[in-house]
DNA sequence: AGCAGGATTTGACCCAGACCCATTGGTGGA
DNA sequence: TCCACCAATGGGTCTGGGTCAAATCCTGCT
């Protein structure tokens, strides 16, 4: 079922999985290129970086890159795949806080924590670049442009979640789950032409539904509707853009 | 109303109004003492700390820090008074995104962007550190414990912002409210006996509202609750905590 | 002190979305 | 291939909090 995706990460990230034995890291053929962290860096900037890196993974569907009780060590970049954070409520049950694509950096929520303080689970076949943050802040010091780059990612996550889960409680359902597609327009697009396209959903619908804050029931729902208007295909691990202008339009209406 | 408040910072900000002649910032008798950036520098650490910042205001209630508009330039320690962060939300309202307090930094949000994208604006008679961005950030290369702590107060506050607002939507208005009241008892409690003590609030109830993701009257609603049930007491302008144990332990229940 | 205008509270009513339950569908393992 | 199980959907009901409207209460101003 995820098979088209594998096969892309795969042609995207020829280092795959024997990466231990390389001395360096090699970011030419990454499918975080282009999005990761050390973009804008000179050629002999990146050398530092990339003697701190090093490839994890793959990881499989559901299988943890690190877990609410591990010591807080390292940021990761994304490589190929999807991953999810998430906490358990203060009644118990898990809460999706976060999706992260191609070249996201995750680990951010827990810098200056002991404790990462949530699971991160990967969504489908996952490949990641780890960054110790020791190494990663030492770097910082001696190139500044990264030191930089660092905070700028760290004030976006401030902001973006301003935007989205902030304002989003003043949000009808409908209208979350429109900035959620328009979302995953922007970071996860397979094929677009003019103004249809579709998704592949690495993510239960649940997972979505938690995250934005509604029950499964509502999210479905919604759905639904917004298929019976004629603005998605709902599938159960796809949804068909079938007006682009719509979902892009209707968010900020 | 709130003289008791002025007295209060009076005392604890005696460079006061007339700074600008000041060639280096005196921290040593900042309202923000111990709660600061600089906390934890070494002295020489905080000479070129020093150098770079200077006090601003005193700004009275309903006076701007910045504006949406304003080109991103500093970052600002409160050395006493309070401030809330607001912006205008996609239907047009504003909408109250934080309140700020003593020791806190404001335009972390505003990291990496160009404008400050919200604005700020005093709730009481208010006083502020300026620490110009570019400047601090140079600073950080060359005092990695400034830089560490920096991204520490960055991470700290992505961590907040997820524990409190996201995870607060699934809290009911009583919750949301205890875990607000919760906040203010860590931050602003003037008096505390044992069990009980109280707050002066720098803010309408509006503004407590918008933060919480709620309409004036479903507070005010909220508010009567609480006092019926006989944990608080209830005023325009301040709220008398008359069992505090009940008030921190609601919350996680 | 008296008044105008906004903030806060209260009451009555309504509705989006939660909740509960039943059905269907998709998926991975034997 | 078949089965067991969980994800997804859909129906029905309920309710917390939104919405509208009408007092009060405050505060700053004259």
């Amino acid at each position: 079922m995820t098979s088209e995706i594998d096969e892309e990460n795969q042609v995207l990230s020829p280092q795959g999985e024997s990466s231990e034995d390389q001395s360096e890291q090699d970011c030419s053929e990454c499918g975080a290129k282009g999005r990761c962290l050390r973009e804008g860096l000179g050629e002999e900037q990146m050398q530092g970086l990339r003697k701190i890196t090093r490839t994890l993974g793959p990881f499989k569907p559901g299988e943890n890159i690190f877990r609410v009780e591990d010591k807080f060590k390292s940021l990761f970049v994304i490589q190929s795949g999807a991953v999810k954070i998430e906490t358990a409520s203060f009644e118990g049950t898990k809460l999706v806080d976060g999706f992260f694509f191609r070249g996201d950096l995750v680990g951010l929520e827990s810098i200056g924590a002991h404790q990462y303080g949530h699971d991160a689970i990967a969504l489908e076949r996952t490949l990641v670049c780890e960054l110790p943050f020791d190494h990663l802040e030492s770097l910082c010091s001696f190139v500044p442009r990264l030191q930089r780059k660092l905070m700028i990612i760290l004030g976006q996550k401030i902001r973006y979640t301003n935007d989205t889960i902030v304002h989003g409680r003043y949000m009808s359902a409908e209208k979350r789950l429109l900035s959620f597609l328009q979302m995953l327009c922007e970071k996860k697009i397979i094929e677009k032409s003019d103004n249809t396209g579709s998704v592949q959903l690495p993510m239960s619908k649940g997972d979505i539904a938690s995250y934005l804050g509604l029950r499964p029931e509502s999210l479905s729902r919604t759905l639904t509707k917004l298929q019976n208007d004629g603005i998605i295909r709902n599938q159960t691990k796809k949804i068909e853009f079938l007006d682009i202008k719509a979902i892009l339009q209707q968010v900020c209406g």
